[in-house]
RNA sequence: CGGGGUGUAGCUCAGCCUGGCAGAGCGCUACGUUCGGGACGUAGAGGCCACAGGUUCAAAUCCUGUCACCCCGACCA
């Protein structure tokens, strides 16, 4: 390709919108254009990214066994009823009409539509194992999309879906789709790390993210380094710090005007907020619930949908707080009537704690479960932070901020039974097929190799995920030997099948030079008349910065060398 | 949805407080000079000052409302 013909446009300045390197470098590199939040225009350049990390995935999901298949992008909203994530995911879901007023969704994700597909090919535990994968475009009414590529309404995923007879199988194809995931990501040049994550609330069993740790990632990650544990923080287990031992003491009122949180009562009556129980107040499928854990610790607001097994968990507003009698401030668990009380270990365990007497400005100290009041549900639901220790070794957990790049889930029966993918077995019973579903964002991903691979120039791609082989710049092309070489060039690259982009446009030599740091396509190839005099091609890594000259005999060689391919 | 910020040329921004000709740099076009790390000169093109209403002799500027975009939070199988 001919930089002179090419449709691109690179820009000197950073456009105000853009805050993480990659976006940045994104519309700096004239990739991608903005067209609305959320929503991206690929231009050649940026194509030609997204179409090789594609063929990377293709690659390694083809070899892990997988098959390639293309489901609807629009799909009857009665499918979304029959497994209930109509209503689950709410807001999220884009829904339209057709023209006789049929209802419709953009896919989302494509459990259902799969499941829908599955349910019509497979009959018997003869037709099992068989694991499907599209890369197809999905569609979210995020609430709020973000960092240029990070978070998009319109995106591009690669999807698989395994079914499989029984869990025990179903193992095997998780394992399968794990190790596909670490060769992409090895590929793409995207350091990640597997960490477990949480499951959700709709069963399952092992579920893990890949995810690329940056300081720009909008997930906090739990990382053990004494065993390597490592942990979505919501999905993080961890050892309490130790309660303040104790015999029971009597009960005791204490007035505390004005103490409303954790800090000011603790400071207020001289003790560690290790010693009072915090109350939160949530709404789960709106229904009230006091959620307690020791002053010390946080609620993790997934944790606690989990044990409630709810759908919809929100912070319990105003209005609501004061319809079921709570007292914001001074509320606490002993004589709390109407409210469904969900209790962490850590306050189960602890003596004489100070908690709220559901009374202005008034708290009870010595507070004890099982003889004050007792908890209806008992479930860990606080949140693992740094600093904390590890529940396996004890270590104490750091916490490091990542992007999910993947996830692979073993989903269960759930869509299965819901959509009606069953199989007869051996003994001719009918069961539903055990599922495991694993995503992969592709647009999320180049943002993650730009964020992974650049410098104060520029991207500087793999070789693998590099829009071209080979930059070539051509300096005083109007002279004929320069042209001359050139078109010596670029039909011997050709030949051995490397791709190869010229800069032929009328500029000056600086603006090229910057251009082609900017692309970061890793190997540049100097024609000149100032080369030819030297005996060759200027030859340049993009990452090193090694420069060296070259004769037409050896620039293949030397330009594979630099590619890493022989 | 809560909090904060920004909307003026393709991009980065000044002008707004204190109302009175629509601005700069970069980019773009033409010509000339230059020619290995974002050159220089000359001449140009390019604007519904986000939108709507209001105040005023007069609004980019003041007032009200709306919308869009960005950041933090909530949310994100």
């Amino acid at each position: 390709m001919r930089m002179s013909k090419l449709l691109f446009k690179t820009l000197r300045e950073v456009p105000a919108e853009a805050e993480l390197p990659s976006h940045q470098l994104l519309l700096r590199a004239g990739l991608v254009t903005p067209l609305a939040a959320g929503l991206y225009c690929f231009t050649p350049l940026g194509w030609r990214v997204f179409r090789r990390i594609e063929n990377i995935i293709r690659e390694e999901m083809d070899r892990s066994g997988a098959q390639e298949v293309h489901l609807p992008a629009l799909s009857p909203i009665e499918l979304w009823e029959q497994s209930g994530r109509s209503v689950t995911m709410g807001q999220t879901l884009f829904r339209l009409a057709d023209r006789k007023e049929r209802g419709f969704a953009l896919g989302p994700t494509h459990e259902e539509v799969v499941s829908f597909l599955a349910s019509r090919h497979i009959q018997s535990y003869r037709d099992l194992p068989v694991t499907v994968y599209q890369i197809q475009t999905k569609f979210r009414d995020e609430p709020r999309p973000r960092g240029g590529l990070i978070r998009l309404r319109e995106f591009t995923m690669k999807d698989a879906y395994s079914f499989d007879a029984g869990w025990e199988a179903l193992d095997t194809s998780y394992q399968l789709a794990f190790d596909a995931y670490i060769r992409i990501f090895e590929r793409a040049g995207v350091p990640v790390i597997p960490v477990a994550a949480d499951s959700g609330a709709i069963g399952g069993k092992d579920s893990q993210e890949f995810v690329f740790l940056t300081p720009n990632g909008e997930d906090e990650i739990l990382l053990c380094p004494g065993c390597g544990y490592a942990a979505n923080a919501e999905k993080a287990e961890f050892r309490r710090p130790d309660a303040v031992a104790a015999e029971a003491a009597p009960l005791e009122r204490v007035s505390t005007p004005g103490q409303k949180t954790i800090a000011d009562l603790a400071a207020f009556l001289g003790i560690e907020a290790r010693q009072t129980a915090k109350a939160v107040f949530y709404r789960a499928d709106g229904k009230p619930v006091m959620a307690i854990v020791r002053g010390d610790l946080d609620v993790n607001e997934v944790k606690l949908k989990n044990a409630l097994k709810a759908t919809a968990l929100e912070v319990m507003e105003e209005a609501h707080v004061r319809a079921a009698g709570l007292v914001a401030g001074s509320a606490g668990p002993v004589g709390l009537q109407g409210v469904k009380t969900v209790a962490d270990p850590s306050v189960v365990e602890a003596a004489n704690l100070v908690a709220g007497a559901n009374e202005a400005d008034v708290h009870l100290r010595n507070v004890n479960h099982g003889r004050d009041w007792t908890a209806e549900l008992v479930a860990e639901i606080a949140l693992a932070r740094a600093g904390d220790a590890c529940a396996r070794c004890g270590a104490v957990l750091e916490a490091r901020r990542g992007m999910e790049m993947g996830h692979v889930f073993k989903l269960g029966t759930m869509y299965s039974e819901a959509m009606g993918v069953q199989y007869l077995d051996e003994q001719g019973e009918r069961k539903p097929a055990v599922m495991g579903c694993y995503g992969i964002g592709v647009d999320r991903l180049i943002a993650a190799c730009i964020e992974a691979n650049n410098d104060a120039n520029g991207i500087t791609w793999p070789a693998e995920v590099a829009p071209y082989d080979v930059h070539v710049v051509a300096l005083n092309l109007d002279q004929e030997a320069v042209a001359t070489a050139l078109a010596g060039l670029e039909a011997e690259l050709g030949a051995v099948g490397l791709s190869v982009l010229v800069d032929d446009r009328p500029d000056s030599a600086g603006i090229k030079f910057k251009d082609a740091d900017l692309l970061g396509i890793p190997v540049r190839l100097t024609v000149s008349p100032r080369s030819l005099e030297k005996g060759g091609f200027e030859i340049r890594n993009r990452r090193t910065g090694e420069t060296d000259v070259v004769g037409a005999a050896e620039v293949v060689g030397r330009v594979r060398g630099v590619l890493g391919i022989g």
